[in-house]
Order: C-alpha cells, then sequence, then structure tokens
DNA sequence: CTCCCGATAT
DNA sequence: ATATCAGGAG
C-alpha cells in the first residue's frame, strides 16, 4: 500500500475512533495553556490538571506568574515532575510575555520558541489549540511511538518525524491528527503494552504483534 | 549525548 | 525494580 493510501486509513478509523478528540489539558485562555503544556513533560495530563486546577486559582494573570517567588513556585508545581526545570521556565516565559508582548502570549510560533521551556512541541501545541492556527504538528513521545510502528518515518528526531507527518497530512488536519494519535496512545497503542488484538489499525500496522 | 524528576502501572 | 508519562536545554 502506497504511504498517501496508508495515511488516509488511518485518518478515516482515527476520525471513527475518537470523534471528539481534543485537548485533554484544562485551560480557559493561552497563557494557561502554555503554562500546562510546559508542565506536561514527561508527566501525564492528568496529573498537570490536578496541579494547574489549585495553580490557575493562585495565580490568574502573566504578571503573577512573573513576580512569584521561584521557591514558593516550585512547591506549588512539584509533583508534576522536573520541578526546577519548569519553574525557571514559567517564570522566565511570563516576565518576558508581560515585558515584551504586554502580558498577551504572542500568537506567532517563531516568538513562541524564542521563551524558555518551549520548542516545537510545546509552540504548535499553543498555536493549534490556544489560537486554532495550524504551524506543524505536535510531536510528543506518543506520536514519536506510533508513527514510527505505523511505518510513517523511519526517523528518530522529532523535528524530522514532523517535517515527515507535515508532508503526508492534509495542512487541515494538522492539530487533530496529534489529538488522535494521542487518545490511541493512552488507551490502545499503551508503549509498555499495546493491545494489539484490540486494535482497529491492527491490518494495516506493520508492528502488530498478537 | 546527558540531565532534569515525581507519580503511577506493571 | 523499572518503564513511562502531551520535552527541553546545555
Amino acid at each position: 500500500m502506497k504511504l498517501k493510501e496508508k495515511i488516509n486509513e488511518i485518518l478515516k478509523s482515527l476520525k471513527k475512533l475518537y470523534p471528539d478528540a481534543h485537548c485533554a489539558l484544562n485551560f480557559k485562555n493561552p497563557h494557561e495553556l502554555l503554562i500546562a503544556t510546559i508542565l506536561s513533560a514527561q508527566c501525564t495530563d492528568e496529573r498537570v490538571n490536578m496541579v494547574t486546577e489549585k495553580l490557575f486559582k493562585k495565580y490568574k494573570t502573566i504578571k503573577d506568574f512573573a513576580n512569584t517567588d521561584l521557591l514558593e513556585f516550585e512547591k506549588d508545581i512539584y509533583s508534576t515532575g522536573f520541578y526546577r526545570n519548569k519553574a525557571k521556565n514559567i517564570i522566565g516565559a511570563a516576565k518576558i510575555i508581560d515585558k515584551k508582548y504586554n502580558g498577551k502570549v504572542p500568537k506567532d510560533f517563531d516568538q513562541l520558541l524564542e521563551l524558555p521551556g518551549v520548542a516545537r512541541k510545546t509552540a504548535n501545541c499553543v498555536m493549534g489549540n490556544a489560537f486554532n492556527i495550524a504551524t506543524g504538528v505536535v510531536v510528543d513521545t506518543h506520536v514519536i511511538r506510533i508513527t514510527e510502528k505505523l511505518g510513517l518515518t523511519k526517523n528518530k528526531d522529532p523535528k524530522k518525524i514532523e517535517e515527515d507527518l507535515i508532508k503526508l497530512l492534509p495542512k487541515e488536519e494538522w492539530i487533530n491528527f496529534s489529538h488522535m494519535i494521542i487518545w490511541h496512545g493512552r488507551k490502545i497503542c499503551i508503549a509498555r503494552r499495546p493491545k494489539c488484538e484490540i486494535c482497529k489499525l491492527n491490518r494495516i500496522c506493520p508492528s502488530v504483534a498478537i
């Protein structure tokens, strides 16, 4: 099967399986999504949502994040792991957004990339889910694992994987594709023990193990 | 490449 | 005990 036919089959199946796939991180505005996404590195979205529920009641504006005490903030986000890096990055990003962008998260991929703790995955996530602008494909741990298993890429580097996916996917699918893959990665194609026997993609997956 | 790092499932 | 979770920086 040609790769283009394959991606269309995968898209069709995923849409049927996960018709309401969406960003699982809870947020009410762009800066909340930015912070939740930084916190989500190597941490479940469920845990991030537990932390941000309290966090976003304590810190309302970008200024609140920019002016908080580092050690206090580390405690506020402690259970998400990597808390020292994440605290430094979130406060650093908030200071830049406050000073340079007048407290509003820039609606610009390259400007997002300049913020500490923000690389392509986070910038694509914010552009897509906060602003509904498709700047690329979010390549996270699930997307890396599952697109490789499905034979959609042979690359290991997230940026190259993203380039491969951009070529394969219609632009209007860029944002939703990651949501559906992540849903699939959490429910079926689980890293430790993939449930290939009940996976709807098992007929077209080269890595199926039954 | 290594380091950052707590919580959870297996 | 160990792998894994919506990664990024040095």
